[in-house]
DNA sequence: TATAAAATTTAGGTTTGTCTAAAAATTAAT
DNA sequence: ATTAATTTTTAGACAAACCTAAATTTTATA
């Protein structure tokens, strides 16, 4: 039996060690969690315990096999969860995850899968995000960051760095939603900021900070 | 704030209340919950402080206008959960109640009435019981038990009062699912119980149990 | 390398929700 | 009206998950 509190744990991990190859650090996954390192260090001794992962005081932690079994179900069952909000409640992708985060909790035999049917098995969730499917494999999609782009090359937005309400309703505002064209004209070397053009004709200038959080495919 | 084990106890006072017009008993309570009167006494306490419930020790429990508007709208959500886990996922009515159970308790600002409205406004749930709409408005239905019917009368099967699989189950084995159409043919003075004769011609005998059980509308 | 800074753990405590066993109050039965 | 049975409450504990403050260990710096 494995509590909700300790799930969210092993998520916050996962998504850690996403980023940085090294075990995850008490003051890490605090971050992630918005807790003090001292329940950090609580809990990692009930997940130690439970062999979900590899804890070494003063070491930091990595997911065991079923430590990570766990996180990426969870993940699937968060982004799944996030889709249904978008998909078939009509929820905008800046609505969604405080559901998502109560929703995936939800424990039963085919719920997930049953749901994964309904939703047409999607690959990716309302933010880009891959939606591991229920043996956990993943998918990649080619994807880099804009700020990588070069001017005259053309882009499709697939996904964001930054999940943030704020920078998901600025999007929107933009008109650079999942799918939305894009043609980098121009860098300014002043401040790294970027002009693109969309495909309907209209010109953008997007600071440093949102090419850094919006991911795109080159065409 | 209200927990989700206040809001269960309340759900359960409520459902007491709805069979006896009287205060709702320590130990009713503690069966419907499945727990014991000494930890049924510890919530009422959290209760009656946060004015959920009107107690008087020894003396049985109320719902305030408060605790009564809470449990209704739980009863809602488990209601429209369990419409979307059959119309939706699939899922049959013996294997919804214990998902419904967690779903409940998920909390945002429109998703219960976002999910009421991709169900299509249901009024009743898969069981037949009523589903309350957002102002807490419940809807009443003409029914009887089955075991009332005079011989010759013919029904329709509107609900039921056992909620427990095995009896769903073994419905669905008769095929005396909702809107299942029968008239009430002979009923034995030995033990009660009842032939019946389905629209395709099948007869069947069924206990006093099933009938006390089993809620139809005469047509 | 000694010292300072940062990270981590431990100690001790709180809240929620549960339990068993014992005490008290109510209700039923003689 | 007593006594017996039942119901309910209290007392005392426990586990999960969190906290703050203090101690310890590791890492960085002079
Ligand atoms: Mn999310
Ligand atoms: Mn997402
Ligand atoms: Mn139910
Ligand atoms: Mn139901």
């Amino acid at each position: 039996m494995i509590s909700h509190a300790e799930e969210n744990y092993l998520k916050a991990i996962f998504k850690i060690s996403e980023k940085e190859a090294k075990a995850a650090s008490t003051n890490a996954i605090a971050a992630e969690m918005q807790t003090t390192a001292a329940s950090v260090t609580d809990m990692l001794k009930r997940l130690a315990e439970k062999n979900l992962i590899d804890y070494e005081k003063y070491r930091g932690v990595q997911l065991t096999t079923e430590g990570s079994q766990v996180a990426t179900a969870l993940i699937r069952k968060h982004r799944l969860w996030e889709v249904f909000l978008v998909d078939k409640l009509g929820f905008s992708w800046d609505e969604v995850h405080d559901l998502a985060e109560q929703l995936e909790h939800v424990q039963g035999n085919n719920l997930i899968d049953r749901l994964d049917t309904f939703l047409g098995h999607p690959k990716f969730d309302p933010h880009g995000d891959p939606i591991p499917d229920a043996e956990g494999r993943w998918s990649f999609r080619q994807q880099v960051l804009l700020s990588t782009l070069k001017p005259g090359e053309r882009a499709a937005v697939t996904g964001v760095d930054d999940h943030s309400p704020a920078f998901l309703q600025y999007l929107d505002q933009l008109g650079l939603t999942l799918g939305a064209g894009l043609e980098l004209l121009e860098r300014f070397p002043y401040d790294q900021s970027l002009r693109v053009r969309t495909p309907d004709g209209r010109e953008l200038v997007l600071s440093e900070k949102v090419g850094q959080n919006l991911f795109v495919k080159i065409s």
